[in-house]
DNA sequence: ATGGGCACCTGGCTGC
DNA sequence: TGCAGCCAGGTGCCCA
């Protein structure tokens, strides 16, 4: 589900809820996450303030007075914010419960989300330590991806969503910024010139600043923590369009699957 | 080192 | 209607 832009609306949205608050305590009501939930990690995590909410690739960090959680919303799982008090629904797993009264509800049908308990510098811990730069930052850029791209023969789209490479870019966004690149998905890594990278570069940072500043992607299943979803789905150019004209030459949008996930791509626009 | 395939889950949609 | 089959926004791990 996610893609960074969506864990970027998400933590916006509760950030003001958040920050500064302390954390009364932590409910879980279903374990079995992609990784299970501590069982010690309410306790670890009850009465400490909430000093800082922070965003490493698609993960969310909570940084308390003595340690961090980290949350992980996987393919499918959303963040509401609501009164403490207001009954759980199928899937609700996990409650954040404020000081305040409200409470920062996690649900996720496939659980494949986390939520983990970190007593370190998170950004060491080994789900996080091995992670490329942000995309948003000025270190990523043509060179970058010239430097990292070099002697690779997998297709670029595959090396975009590598998280080693290029973290925050997903299934939907990969192919986005390939079109604006002019890029075939399937174009070798390494067989891709410098200034076709600085273009693919600039096209990620583009294409995630928009998503941001339209709230995300609401393809299905993604709403935001006031429970709205996202605007960009409006503004794809060819994720999930396959067969539709290209918004630019009006060729038909194909659709191929790379790694057992769909690519769209122009063959008119992307070479 | 690199790359490919599998695994983990539920739910929604399609087509028989 | 019912149900089988396929697909879905992620990513760690095992194997060749």
């Amino acid at each position: 589900m996610p893609e960074l832009p969506e864990v970027e609306t998400a933590r916006r949205g509760i950030a003001p809820s958040v920050l500064g608050r302390r954390l009364e305590r932590i409910l879980v009501r279903e374990p079995r996450l992609r990784w299970p939930v501590s069982a010690a990690l309410p306790q670890l995590a009850a009465g400490q303030q909430i000093c800082d909410l922070r965003r490493r690739a698609k993960y969310l960090i909570f940084d308390l007075e003595r340690g961090s959680l980290l949350l992980h919303l996987g393919m499918s799982g959303t963040l509401r914010l609501l009164p403490h008090d207001i009954a759980p629904v199928a899937h609700d797993h996990v409650d954040i419960v404020l000081d305040s009264g409200l409470c920062l509800r996690f649900n996720d049908p496939r659980r494949f989300g986390s939520l983990l308990w970190t007593a370190e510098d998170p950004l060491t811990h080994t789900l996080l330590r091995q992670l490329a730069p942000e995309p948003l930052d000025e270190v990523f850029d043509g060179a970058y991806l010239t430097r990292v791209a070099k002697g690779r023969r997998v297709a670029i789209k595959q090396l975009l969503m590598n998280s080693r490479l290029v973290v925050g870019v997903g299934n939907i966004y990969a192919s986005e910024a390939l079109f604006r690149a002019g890029i075939r998905p399937l174009r070798a890594a390494g067989r891709i010139t410098h200034a076709q990278f600085d273009a693919l570069a600039a096209a990620i940072k583009e294409v995630l600043h928009e998503a941001i500043r339209a709230g995300g992607t609401t393809l299905r299943d993604f709403f935001d923590p006031e429970g709205l979803p996202g605007y960009f789905k409006q503004a794809l150019y060819v994720y999930g369009r396959g067969g539709e004209p290209c918004r630019i030459c009006k060729k038909p949008i194909r659709q191929i699957v790379q790694s057992g996930r769909s690519t769209y791509f122009c063959p008119g626009c992307q070479h």
